[in-house]
RNA sequence: GCCGCAGUAGCUCAGAUGGUAGAGCACGACAUUCGUAAUGUUGGGGUCGGGGGUUCGAGUCCCUUCUGCGGCACCA
């Protein structure tokens, strides 16, 4: 007998080769119809499974959402792979997992056809639902190597056979049967080579729960060497609801893509001669610029001190600080002579003297801080820069605002003793805190861990580690609340880092702010203090960044609002729109006192009717639009249309004026 | 950087089989002076991403290159 531990504390003594299906049935019906996998001793797996061995249990049901959308979606994997080659006999399989909201499977179209595409996809899906509604049982079975290697083969499954042989000695090779090999529709059963676990059968996965989306090209293995496959991916889910709302949300996204809104409000630009780097537009600046005020007013209270730092350094420093090592690829580099142009030869000669446009603003602080003597008593020292960076990313990753080769980050560095780490890192938490609720935003705080390739010693990473939580726990963040959560091996090589994680509108997630304590570039750079005891000491120096970058907080931004950004921040706050040219005088006047009262309004006396201009003033997301004609011109006063209200409120002037100027304020001011 | 797809007017897009480009919106002009989400008439606007080739003739076919999009890889 092997005894098998519940979650409830319970042991029940079971016969070796009783599966979690049959405790699942012993404990109750209801459990036993609910029940889709097992985890034993944590590890998800199937429920027909037989255990062996002592062992915790827990028997998972739908409720478990994570682990019953993982199966699901791997399931959803296989039986896309079944459809396939259904449909089209000769095709080749080779890998399908689950993904974050949805799967995939990677194929290789028999070579008489084309590769598939998105007109192949309609006719795939309704296979699939063949297949689930066939409610075919998932059998799990264990293969001697050799065995499957041959089967493969024979069947032309040249990518299969090659996993198989590669596989770990020591790994049980297992396969999955859809639908009973030797059963009355054995003809009919399908088979996959795969770890598992799966559920009990086709039919537990919804045939209206899941959608393909797009092929796309992948290789075979990720490598560009090896053969072109196609991808084919899907969306899966437990249900059509949670489909339909997935699908909508994606519809929400598209319509609130930044570089979409970008375009439509005449915000910025991006064109090929400068691509990877934003062509502010007046009004896409006028965002810029109040964020910058905002931010400069939060880091002043805060007792930051603002640098500016050269856009160029000399290699030679790059390769002090170990940035011409790790992170040359990433650079613009530039010969510091004079190109020539004086013959066809070549511009750069070959004895050239390298220097690189600044990829990070940490160095140049160092710099700063190394100028002069530096007591105990001069830290914390906080340098805070609007640092224009440069990265040459590769070409694929460019995505209009939120990855760019030119941006400026909200970038600050902390110079301060072992003693100050965690009043400093409390003190940035309770920063950030009240930022990112300024711009009504919720997120979760992450540590991210030591990897497996670091610099210095255990110690000094377990205490770098619990700084960090020392810290948040100080600022009564580490909490469910917050999402707190940490990240084993996703810390740098350097440091562990917290890291901020902004949940907007529409529920995506976006990690924009950081700090990290760091040890190793006061070393390179030599940066020291002198302390108490008149020794040298080396200073920690903590990267802290809480928008991350203007141009992908801006692009966050847009997509948080959907352009409909709140007045302090909208680049036009207020419209005066005339109904009859007899008021345009009037117009102009209550345009210039909102102006004098410092909002930024603007004069619309064109020669339309009223309900063109609400309709593209609207359309244009301009929070307040005042509307004046005869009446309002006479009596001093003016009708207010506020945006995504019905309706409108008559004013007298000098109400409208201090309403809005109160309104205007950004959130800090109020 | 890799794969797939795309690039035609400021924007969104249409242009079978090769025969020197078209719509809506936007913009200009004129008429209309109008009370809260599109007034009418009319006009101007394109070296069809760049380069090369095939052809009597290329937006269309071929090669090449750049950029964008969806993924992959990348994001110390």
């Amino acid at each position: 007998m092997i005894k098998i531990t519940l979650p409830d504390g319970n042991v029940r003594e079971v016969a070796p080769g009783t599966t979690p299906a049959d405790i699942a049935a012993a404990i109750g019906p209801g459990l036993a119809k609910a029940a889709i996998a097992a985890r034993v001793d944590g590890e998800l797996r199937d429920l027909m499974l037989p255990l062996e061995a002592d062992a915790h249990l827990a028997l998972v049901t739908a409720k478990d959402e994570a682990d019953a959308l993982e199966l699901a979606r791997h399931d959803f994997a296989h039986v896309l792979a079944e459809a396939v080659q259904a449909l089209f006999p000769g095709t080749q399989i080779t890998f399908g997992p689950s993904t974050d909201d949805g799967f995939y499977y990677d194929v290789m179209a028999p070579a008489s056809r084309a590769p598939f595409s998105m007109e192949d996809l309609p006719a795939i899906e309704e296979k699939m639902r063949e297949i689930i509604r066939a409610d075919k049982p998932l059998i799990r079975e264990v293969w001697m190597r050799e065995d499957l290697i041959s089967r493969w083969e024979s069947l032309g499954e040249t990518f299969k056979a090659e996993w198989a042989k590669e596989l770990p000695e020591f790994e049980d090779l297992t396969v999955y049967w859809s639908g009973d090999p030797n059963g009355p529709n054995g003809d009919t059963a399908w088979m996959d080579m795969c770890r598992g676990p799966h559920l009990a059968s086709t039919g537990k996965l919804d045939p209206a729960a899941f959608k393909l989306m797009r092929v796309a090209g992948a290789y075979w293995r990720g490598d560009q060497k090896n053969a072109q496959l196609t991808r084919i991916y899907g969306t899966g889910w437990l249900n059509k609801k949670q489909l339909d709302a997935h699908l909508h949300r994606l519809e929400e996204a598209a319509k609130r893509d930044h570089r979409k809104i970008g375009q439509e409000m005449d915000l910025f630009h991006l064109q090929q001669e400068a691509h990877g780097s934003v062509f502010w537009h007046p009004r896409g600046y006028l965002i810029w610029r109040e964020l910058e005020a905002y931010m400069r007013r939060a880091i002043d209270a805060a007792g930051y001190r603002e640098v500016k730092t050269p856009q160029v350094m000399d290699a030679r420093q790059w390769e002090q600080s170990g940035h011409w090592g790790k992170y040359r690829e990433n650079m613009f580099v530039i010969p510091d002579e004079a190109p020539n142009v004086a013959d066809e030869g070549p511009l750069v000669s070959d004895d050239a003297e390298w220097m690189a446009l600044k990829p990070m603003n940490c160095p140049a602080h160092v710099l700063i801080f190394r100028q002069g003597i530096k007591s105990y008593r001069d830290l914390p020292l906080r340098f805070y820069e609007n640092g224009c960076c440069h990265r040459n990313e590769p070409h694929g990753a460019l995505h209009g605002l939120m990855r760019v080769r030119q941006f400026t980050q909200d970038d600050a560095h902390i110079f301060c003793r072992e003693d100050q780490i965690v009043e400093e890192v409390r003190a940035f938490c309770a920063l950030a805190d009240r930022i990112y609720k300024d711009f009504g935003f919720t997120y979760s705080i992450k540590l991210a861990l030591r990897p497996e390739k670091r610099f210095g010693s255990d110690e000094m990473w377990d205490k770098a580690e619990n700084e960090l939580r020392d810290a948040v726990a100080a600022a009564g963040l580490n909490t469910p609340e917050y999402g707190w959560e940490e990240l084993p091996g996703e810390g740098a090589f350097y440091a562990p880092k917290l890291e901020w994680h902004l949940t907007d509108a529409i529920g995506r997630t976006w990690q924009v702010g950081t700090i990290q304590s760091d040890r190793v570039l006061p070393e390179r750079l030599d940066a020291s203090y002198i302390g108490e005891d008149g020794e040298r000491h080396r200073p920690v120096m903590l990267h802290r960044a809480i928008f991350g970058s203007y141009e992908r907080f801006i692009g966050i931004l847009i997509e948080h609002y959907a352009g409909k950004f709140p007045f302090w921040l909208a680049p036009v706050q207020a419209v005066v729109a005339t109904i009859v040219s007899d008021a345009d005088d009037y117009a102009g006047e209550v345009v210039e006192k909102l102006r004098a009262a410092g909002i930024r309004a603007e004069l619309d006396v064109r020669n339309e009717k009223i309900n063109y201009k609400v309709r593209e003033h609207s359309v244009a997301k301009v929070p307040n639009l005042l509307v004046v004609g005869r009446r309002e011109a006479e009596e001093g006063t003016v009708a207010l249309r506020v945006l995504g209200k019905e309706g409108q409120t008559m004013l007298s002037l000098d109400d409208v004026i201090s309403r809005l100027a109160n309104e205007a304020l950004p959130p800090d001011m109020r």
